[in-house]
DNA sequence: AGGTTCAGAAATTTCGACAATATGAAAAAT
DNA sequence: ATTTTTCATATTGTCGAAATTTCTGAACCT
């Protein structure tokens, strides 16, 4: 779920930098947390260098912060950083989609179709049970992002929504913690946004995913 | 204080990912190399512990492609890299361009002024002695890059401004190496450039920025 | 010839222990 | 009160080595 799509094969140092971008995405890391490595084995495993090596990951990624000589943290999480990471998000996958328009065939619109029937189902759960289906309608988020970016025909820019995304879930979880999400706002542009898309409307579709990225952090 | 202050600190992590950046760069280090930890250690020094560490680094920021159990490979140059490149960078140049115009005051504008100015010179040393000033003429056109992307007010978007930058770099001095670059050109639209951008003029800026990128990859 | 199998070599990944260095805070001195 | 010194703690880097995986190439079979 919060693997990276780069390569299947699974080393230590990719399952530790995994457990612990899952830890601070759910909070239980909160931002500013000294990351000390002794600690950290003790909670994960893994040896020092293991750590070290997953942690320098994390931190390219933008979740932790590497000061020489002074180690790791995890990444504060700032109203600044929630407005930077919203706009880039909104311009980023605007382009990605306005891209993966020019070049996406039909099966491109096939998967985005089948990903929003995958989202709606958890959209209709988690408006029923918020805590219980949170996690699942994160993911089918994520992979209804994904698709849409998935024809654009650049890989960079696919791994740049990645990682803003990932960087976006801290917040959008923690919001979705104090019921501050408006699930039924943002369902209802998922199905206008798929429409747009299906119908080739270039100028509707990108209106409706800026309007949502901003307005909902979804 | 406002952006993520790099740590200028050198640990010997980050200088063996500096030159092995630098030696990928210039094409020492030519693309699909495999990057055996013993030769690089022959070769740079360091632990091979830290090695490890600074190409996990390389493999993040994309000069370097990691596989599990089958270790690091200088990442791969193809047309199709060099395209994704160019595109991405024209428009998150074009992006980073926008915002500053609408943030950047007269201090912006000067420090662009003096970057140009720097450049300028190596402009013209580079003219009369390709070989000599390409490094020197290099360097001045990334901080002139840089200096316009600073007053966007989104950390994110100047860092991933200079991943692309780095993995331009190699491209640009090969076609350098090989004579292919109109400076002459390049140098006209950098004056033009600045010109646009203290008349404040938006639309004119954004369009010269765009193509002199495309066109030049400068 | 062409392909397969398999053992040995080489490389990667991981770990533990230890030394060197830097940081942060308490203690001492001015 | 401010500065300097000291010292415990944490970070960083090195060495050595074991476990695992991949690569290589020779022998073998069809």
């Amino acid at each position: 779920m919060f693997g990276r799509a780069k390569s299947d094969a699974a080393t230590v140092v990719r399952l530790l930098a995994e457990q612990v971008r899952r830890d601070i995405s759910f909070g239980e890391l909160p931002p500013d947390t000294k990351l000390k490595i002794d600690d950290l084995r003790g909670r994960y495993g893994g040896s020092a260098h293991s750590f070290r090596e997953a942690l320098t990951l994390l931190s390219v990624e933008g979740l932790v912060e590497a000061t020489a000589q002074r180690g790791f943290r995890v990444a504060s999480a700032t109203q600044a950083d929630l407005e930077d990471i919203t706009r880039l998000r909104a311009e980023i996958e605007c382009l990605g989609l306005e891209w993966a328009m020019q070049r996406g065939d039909v099966r491109w619109e096939g998967a985005i179709i089948a990903a929003h029937h995958t989202l709606s189902k958890a959209e209709d759960a988690v408006v029923e049970d918020p805590d219980g289906h949170a996690l699942e309608w994160d993911e089918a988020n994520r992979e209804f992002h994904a698709r849409i970016m998935a024809a654009c025909g650049s890989p960079r820019l696919i791994e740049f929504q990645e990682q803003l995304f990932q960087q976006s879930r801290r917040f959008r979880l923690a919001a979705l913690r104090e019921g501050k999400i408006d699930y039924a706002r943002s369902r209802d542009a998922h199905a206008e946004l798929v429409k747009a898309i299906v119908a080739r409307d270039r100028k509707t579709a990108l209106k409706i995913l800026s309007d949502h990225i901003r307005g909902s952090l979804v």
